[in-house]
DNA sequence: GTATATGCAAAGTCTTTGCATCGTT
DNA sequence: AACGATGCAAAGACTTTGCATATAC
């Protein structure tokens, strides 16, 4: 089922910008900022204002329906919620963000729940490096990821 | 060596601020905020503004003797460089932050490299839960994280 | 003595909030 | 029709920066 569709199962309003949002949300291919995702969706819904991006996606967050990751630059980026653990591959050239399924984080968990009695609620694993495309590329195109 | 030798070494002036800074840095046992270092720091040099704790915190983030990790709450939070991987546990009951040895990293950065063509520069695992105190106390002490 | 570091205060960036108005249910 | 959501603008939190003064070398 799709963000907005649970927004309004929870019983909330769904209004033209949180429709949007939600939506944007779901169809980004990477972690949008508030900001991009204020962009993108105003190009859809002119009247939207970047308080009303903020506001749905801290009522997102604490309904468990999307969650914010912080990369290096301190920014919040937001994805839909989702139940698997997974790297979050950062290319400092690019900037690409992409995903990366984490089956070693299931054993994480159990050896520190085990092995030391720390209770995993979460998990964020964030790798920086260079994507194998522009380890290729000549750094001309490169750029610094803030 | 410890830090405050190293921006010695470099050319830099050696100030009574930074080499606050750096010593506490250097002696904290969790990961501190800019706020936290300078009220630590003002307690043994008085004459020391939140912008020299900033501005000695990016020097230092430069020459790769301090780096930052984000947590949850947005804010960055510093810690001498060191070269072992490592995660960070961050407890949401107390708040405590510990370290623990990544082994499983070096596998993490080898599947990505051979496998995926991604050279990992920095590996993020910050586990977010709740240790093994809290988890045999009441919850009656607890605070719930930034 | 000189170039560099500092404090202060102002500005910058990201995010939240107060309030009057608008719109979904 | 009523209550909740919105836009706008102001405020908040964290961090950076301009400038005159002080200081390490």
């Amino acid at each position: 089922m799709s963000v907005a569709q649970q927004l309004r199962e929870h019983g909330y309003r769904l209004t033209p910008q949180r429709r949007v949002v939600c939506d944007t949300l779901d169809a980004a291919q990477g972690h949008l900022t508030a900001e991009e995702l204020h962009e993108r969706s105003s190009a859809v819904v002119a009247d939207l204002s970047l308080a009303s991006v903020y506001r749905t996606l801290t009522l997102l967050d604490q309904l468990a329906l999307a969650r914010q990751v912080r990369f290096a630059d301190g920014r919040a980026h937001w994805e839909p919620a989702h139940d698997h653990d997974e790297f979050h591959l950062v290319c400092r050239s690019c900037e690409a963000v992409t995903h990366h399924p984490a089956d070693l984080v299931t054993t994480v968990r159990d050896h520190l729940l085990h092995d030391h009695g720390f209770d995993s609620q979460r998990v964020e694993l964030v790798v920086t490096g260079l994507c194998a495309d522009c380890r290729n590329d000549s750094p001309r195109t490169s750029r610094v990821l803030g």
